[in-house]
DNA sequence: AACTAGTTCAACCGCGTAGTT
DNA sequence: AAACTACGCGGTTGAACTAGT
């Protein structure tokens, strides 16, 4: 298949964006929208390729975008998600609001990906003392990341591991195996449709104007009181209920 | 103060894929 | 069915910043 060349080169801009070139993209959006990227940029007088504008409005200017620190929760829900998904940045955004996939990414190269291997390292040490104890059996513990990274991925022990790990027995005990992921990753791909289709949000007595991830996660039956566990196992099971598009 | 090493993060690149002609 | 276009994604890069010596 042949490909466009991304930036038709010649005379367009690469590099940090500056302050003009984001208001005249900001303005150009909130008047226009984005309906074809690759002309936009011709459209309003930006001297950019048009993935470079998407890309600097998705990660950068877009209105709903959350600012500053990640909080611990946030990144919890990282680490989560990451040993569920793997390295999905796009699907793990889609479920912590106001972040991009671009910031996730960083975060966790930054400093999640440490902070696992520290707690690795001292958990390791914490789970070599434990065996010699009690050297009982353990459990075979099944991974359901598709994540080509082994060394965090597997042996994370800190104590989101272990929700994950009886989180995981939990779910074998429910019968879902394998094409259980091919299911849910069926319906990443359609996050887009929950999020940001009106006709969607119409059928399900949502609309775009007041939607609200708080309202989406409530009809997806996740309850505030919920803790890590908890809160995984019921996505899992109403994954399994959603309706397939 | 000057230099170096390490860290962070915005932006780029190239690929896969869905949609269109 | 094949060719092409456009978009989105994940990996990578490099400039700016910070901390340590």
């Amino acid at each position: 298949m042949v490909r466009a060349p991304c930036c038709e080169k010649m005379g367009l801009k690469k590099g940090p964006w500056t302050a003009e070139e984001d208001q005249i993209l900001i303005s150009y959006i909130q008047n226009h929208g984005h309906g074809n990227w690759r002309a936009l940029p011709k459209l309003a007088g930006l001297l950019r390729c048009g993935k470079s504008c998407r890309l600097r409005w998705t990660n950068y200017l877009r209105p709903d975008i959350k600012r500053g620190n990640f909080t611990r929760e946030e990144e919890d829900a990282i680490i989560n998600l990451h040993q569920m998904l793997g390295n999905r940045w796009s699907a793990i955004a889609a479920k912590l609001p106001g972040r991009t996939d671009n910031e996730i990414k960083n975060v966790w190269h930054t400093h999640l990906k440490k902070r696992l291997t520290r707690t690795d390292k001292e958990t390791g040490q914490e789970r070599i003392r434990k065996t010699q104890i009690e050297p009982k059996e353990e459990m075979p513990t099944q991974s359901y990341s598709s994540t080509p990274e082994p060394s965090s991925s597997s042996s994370t022990v800190d104590n989101s591991q272990n929700s994950m790990e009886s989180f995981s027995h939990e779910a074998e005990a429910q019968g879902i195996d394998e094409s259980f992921w091919t299911e849910v990753l069926k319906m990443d791909s359609n996050d887009e449709y929950y999020c940001n289709s009106s006709d969607s949000m119409a059928m399900e007595g949502f609309n775009s104007s007041d939607f609200s991830y708080d309202k989406f996660w409530l009809s997806a039956g996740v309850r505030e009181e919920d803790d890590d566990l908890s809160f995984w196992l019921r996505i899992f099971l109403q994954a399994e209920e959603f309706p397939q598009i």
